[in-house]
DNA sequence: ACTAAAGTTTCATGAGATGGAAGTTTCGAA
DNA sequence: TTCGAAACTTCCATCTCATGAAACTTTAGT
């Protein structure tokens, strides 16, 4: 237990290195060389190398001819095996495909993760309009629809918590104001679904319903659409349809 | 360069030991105890145990209320940057979609992984009959439909050393004579699509089409149906639409 | 309440991770 | 084609940190 054990960055242990490694891959970096790695990382070259060379044998990383390094097939198959992908993902997605079909819209399912809304799937089509949120993406509770639906029917005490820190505000349209919120928040609640007005995005709108289990919200579904395409009482009934019908073939299996 | 050093199983680093604990969850574990790792690793328990803690504090495992450790959805979010799923998954799901929708079956899309088909993605609904293809999933080239595919549009050393193998034989009807596979992929490549007949699963026969791109096949698009209702016209002529807007999505971007 | 199985903590030991430095390859510019 | 710099790979002396048996604690099923 010597006191100079807890320091500061470097030494850590081999396996959240590998972590950190990995979790370099997001939104933004879907290929990465060893050397953007080592710098992302902040490890010695050698380091990164060896480990990354260890990530690659097991088919965590595979290394393109472009020498860009990119999540490799072992880890994708594995973490097809996530409640999330196996569970979720595959009871709603015939659903999901329904509603793309029936809307032509944007279609999206989240969840909550860590205070933010994570995009499970999405269908996107060539007529809808284009969208920030990708599946594996996160974007935050209160500027998004699924994120308000996800933020409504968690506890008081969890909503509070959520408002009192600092709130993005990626559009003038964005509701920041912790009061505005709570009123908006309660609509959701009376409602049983939520909708934004380009509070994410200009010009781009959103509803959004909560999927139920056992008196709690697992899940959010919704569709973003053009602002003057938003058609909310069409819509609301559709997908509230849909989110039964996951929700039934969530308790099916 | 001590001779006794790349030895049989025992003194294997760190972080291979890790993969191999995440690789413990397939298609038939996707919920396991520590015990049950301990065993299918063959590692000493209180090692399993200290590195499935620090995979916990990272995301990439998570344990519930049963004891039970799942995939963790730190370790999802990243595979979702995969190509397999940014690239190749994305661009096909609206075309699936679409293909679902219309013929109301398992339509399945996979590649080709290790000498097996991988599934990218499937949609099944409750009309479907039920099968054994899951998304994250491998099954044999020889007995089903896309895998035929996959393993026509190959090079001929690389057909003739898959042939070389001994090869599974899931049904009576499946095709494992060398000879008679090799007419059977010359019948794929001359027609452009694959069919099988309860050559995988008692009852059911499936129509499957290369997804092609710069003359090479990187995917395969199929549908399971009860063979009665397998109607190979027209669901071939289905299917060849949905690979050319796949292919031209992925093209796309 | 009891107990067997599952899970957790401890710690002396040495295997193996570490990272600076030197060597090699790649790629773009001249 | 030659050259130089940046990217990548290998090496190896040093010593940290992973190791796993054993002891301990918790859990769940009589």
């Amino acid at each position: 237990m010597s006191p100079a054990r807890v320091e500061s960055g470097a030494p850590t242990a081999l396996l959240e290195r590998a972590m950190e490694i990995l979790g370099c891959f997001d939104e933004k970096h879907s290929a990465l060389t060893l050397t953007q790695l080592a710098e992302l990382t902040k490890l010695p070259m050698s380091t990164c190398h060896r480990i990354v060379g260890t990530l690659e044998d097991g088919g965590f990383l595979s290394k393109g001819s472009d020498r860009k390094f990119r999540v490799g097939t072992k880890l994708w198959t594995i973490a097809q095996h996530a409640p999330l992908s196996e569970r979720l993902r595959e009871s709603a997605l015939p659903t999901l495909a329904r509603l793309y079909e029936e809307t032509g819209e944007n279609v999206t399912l989240a969840v909550l993760d860590r205070g933010q809304a994570l995009y499970v799937d999405r269908l996107v089509g060539e007529r809808s309009i284009p969208t920030i949120s990708r599946a594996g993406g996160h974007l935050p509770l209160h500027t998004t629809g699924v994120g308000k639906v996800l933020l409504a029917y968690q506890s008081e005490k969890a909503i509070e918590q959520y408002l009192s820190k600092p709130l993005p505000k990626p559009t003038p349209q964005s509701i920041t104001q912790p009061d505005a919120l709570r009123r908006d928040l309660a609509e959701v609640r009376k409602n049983g679904y939520s909708i934004t007005r380009q509070e994410m995005t200009r010009g781009s709108g959103s509803i959004a319903v909560p999927i139920m289990r056992n008196g709690k919200c697992v899940a959010a579904v919704g569709v973003i659409v053009h602002l003057n395409r938003l058609d909310v009482n069409r819509l609301v009934s559709t997908l509230t349809d849909a989110a039964a019908s996951i929700a039934a073939e969530l308790d099916g299996h």
